[in-house]
Formats: C-alpha cells, sequence, structure tokens
DNA sequence: GGATTATGTCAGTACTATTGACGTAATTTC
DNA sequence: GAAATTACGTCAATAGTACTGACATAATCC
C-alpha cells in the first residue's frame, strides 16, 4: 500500500518554481511570518484558556472602546454564533463589559474594563517586539512601505476598516498628554 | 443583564494608542492582510471540499516534491494525527502520491501528481496576484525589502526552512541569472 | 536480537467556525 | 398604535483543524 495504486497519476518530481509569474517566495514566506507572528500570544492565551479568536476580539475592543456587537462582526468577518461563546467568556471573565446604546438601547456598546486592557497589552508586547526587531534586521529603514504593502494586500472595499482607528482617540478626553 | 454585574470592572472608554511603544498599526494590518490572503483560495479550495490545510500540504509537496511525512510535520509544525486524514484525502483524490524511500523503505517520499500541480497552482495564482499589486499599488519598488522583512518577522530557528526550496530548482533549468 | 525510527491508525477531546431557527426588546414605519 | 425591522442573544447540529495518548508494523541500526 505503499506505492501508488494502479489508477493514480504519475509523480512529478521537479519542484515548483516561479514558473508562470507565480510568486511562491512571498507567499511561502507571509505563511512562515504569520505563523510565528501569531504564536507568541499563542502562549499567553493558553494560560488563560483563551484562543486566538479572544484575542482578536479583545484587541478590537481595545482599539474602537464602544464598538457594537454588529460593528465587531464586521470587523472580524465571522457570525454572530462564533462570536457568542468567545465574547461571553470574555465578559464572564471580567475582561470586557457591556454598555447599553445611549442613543439606540438595543445596542451594546463593547468596552474594556482595566483587566482586558492590561491582557491586550501583553499580548501586543510581543508581537510589536517582533515587528520592531524585524524592521531592524532586515534594514527596512522605511517602516512606512511596510504599512503600506500590507495596507495594499488588503480588498479595497474594506480598507475602510482599517482607517476608522486614528480618529477614535480624539473627540472626548484624548488619550495622550 | 445589559449593564455590567456588580463586580465588573469599569469601562475604558479611550483607544489602546502606539502607547508604550506597541505597534499596533502593523499588528492590525498584519491581521487584514493575512486575513483577504487566504480568503482567494479559501474559495476554489470549498469547490473540492477542502480546506486550508490541504492548501498548505499541496503547496509544500509541490514546492519539495519527494519530501517525507517527517519533514512535512516539521514544516507545517502539525503532529501526524492532523495530518493524517488531510493528506489521507489528497492521496485518495489523486493530488499526491507516495513512493516509497529508495535509500530508507521506511520513508514515503511524497509527489504532486499532475492533477495536484495543477490545483497548486491554481490556488497560487490568485495570492501571487495580490502580491503583485500590492507591490504595484504601494509603490514598493523594492520587493526585496518586503521579503526581507517578512524572513525577519519568522523565528530566527526556523529560517532554515525557507531556504531550503530555492537550491531544488537548481540543477536543471534554474530560474534567475 | 533488541532498540530505534518512520509511518499509520484508533480513541477521545478542544477550539473555532459554520447554518438554521427562534426569542426578546427596542426602534422605525406607515 | 399595530406591524415590520433591527440588534442582540441563544439553542441545536455540524464541520474543519488541531491536540494528547496509545498502540501496531515494518525497516533500519547497532
Amino acid at each position: 500500500m505503499t506505492d501508488r495504486s494502479p489508477a493514480a497519476g504519475k509523480p512529478i518530481r521537479t519542484a515548483i518554481t516561479d514558473e508562470d509569474g507565480i510568486d511562491f517566495a512571498i507567499i511561502e514566506l507571509f505563511f512562515f511570518a504569520y505563523r510565528d507572528f501569531t504564536s507568541d500570544p499563542d502562549q499567553i492565551l493558553a494560560d488563560y484558556g483563551f484562543g486566538r479568536a479572544h484575542h482578536r476580539v479583545l484587541h478590537f475592543v481595545n482599539r474602537r472602546p464602544g464598538l457594537t456587537v454588529a460593528e465587531l462582526l464586521d470587523v472580524l468577518k465571522i457570525t454572530k454564533q462564533s462570536l457568542a461563546r468567545v465574547l461571553k467568556q470574555l465578559i464572564d471573565t471580567d475582561h470586557i463589559v457591556q454598555v447599553q446604546g445611549p442613543r439606540d438601547r438595543r445596542q451594546r456598546e463593547l468596552y474594556p474594563t482595566a483587566k482586558g486592557r492590561a491582557l491586550a497589552l501583553a499580548l501586543a508586547r510581543p508581537q510589536s517586539r517582533r515587528i520592531r526587531a524585524a524592521l531592524e534586521d532586515s534594514g527596512t529603514a522605511e517602516r512606512a512601505s511596510i504599512e503600506r504593502f500590507l495596507e495594499a494586500m488588503v480588498n479595497p472595499e474594506l480598507r475602510a476598516q482599517i482607517n476608522i482607528v486614528p480618529a477614535q482617540t480624539s473627540g472626548k478626553k484624548n488619550g495622550d498628554h
């Protein structure tokens, strides 16, 4: 049963190359880079009994405090049912709180607690460290060019999601200084 | 039950920023970029009843024809049991064939069939297109700097895995020069 | 001949995701 | 003010990918 069955095709022994103009080098690098990028927080999350889904929710609630459940679903591109369990756990463990929407009382605005803020920072720290090291290592003086490239990799119609963040800080009691 | 329970922490209403030198911008961009990067092949895979795991196996078997099961496990960083089902399906559907190792007959060398090669190319095509578009869009003349950055994001001790490939091509019709 | 190695497989479990259906409360619409 | 819609929550069933642990087989090494 080791050898191929009679009907099976013959083995191709040559490696797939950048034939046809396919950029295998970057495809593969992207895979490895993301794999290791997510491995850092995964280790921390394990201590809490959380998974990657918790991280993503925690991240976006910290980035856009007060976003509603519907907005969160839109950013994560998952279904309500998938979010439900994860969000419930984060609320039960006091990392996130829900506040009734001011205008529309059907809405639940999501905010991090101090505990949730701390965890989000703890998870982001090794990732940020890795990024900084990579920028230095690779001698990429232009951090901006990496940002531009990554942004250009995102579906154009979804780029709006990215640009929501910066504005958030301002408005009320503005974070810095 | 909408409002927070008595014991819950108070909501933090300010967005997390690049305080503490945390690079949230790139962290988030990396998430969005990878999400959309994988969405292209996901659609194609669905037609075959395959998932992302099949894609990864197919990719590496095409990139390093003749690799053994153990080598594949090492690259993917998953367990034998996780690979088993996926690999079996790819063999049953005639995308991959096993050949007994020439030196060590315990080993199973994995090769793509013509069918498996074709699918790997079909999956890579939209990804490569996206990368090319992103490099143009972002005006990143230096494709090399993106490559260097991504490589630097990979755990140093695992970078060896990346460099296995290029050698494969040479010998015969070597790509560059 | 005994230990180790490479692979395969069985059983059980966990996490993340899916679709479909239904319920409740609040808002909007006519 | 009744009806439709919206925002959210939840129950049930299923799928894909991963895990640990255990065990079997065949081949190689010593």
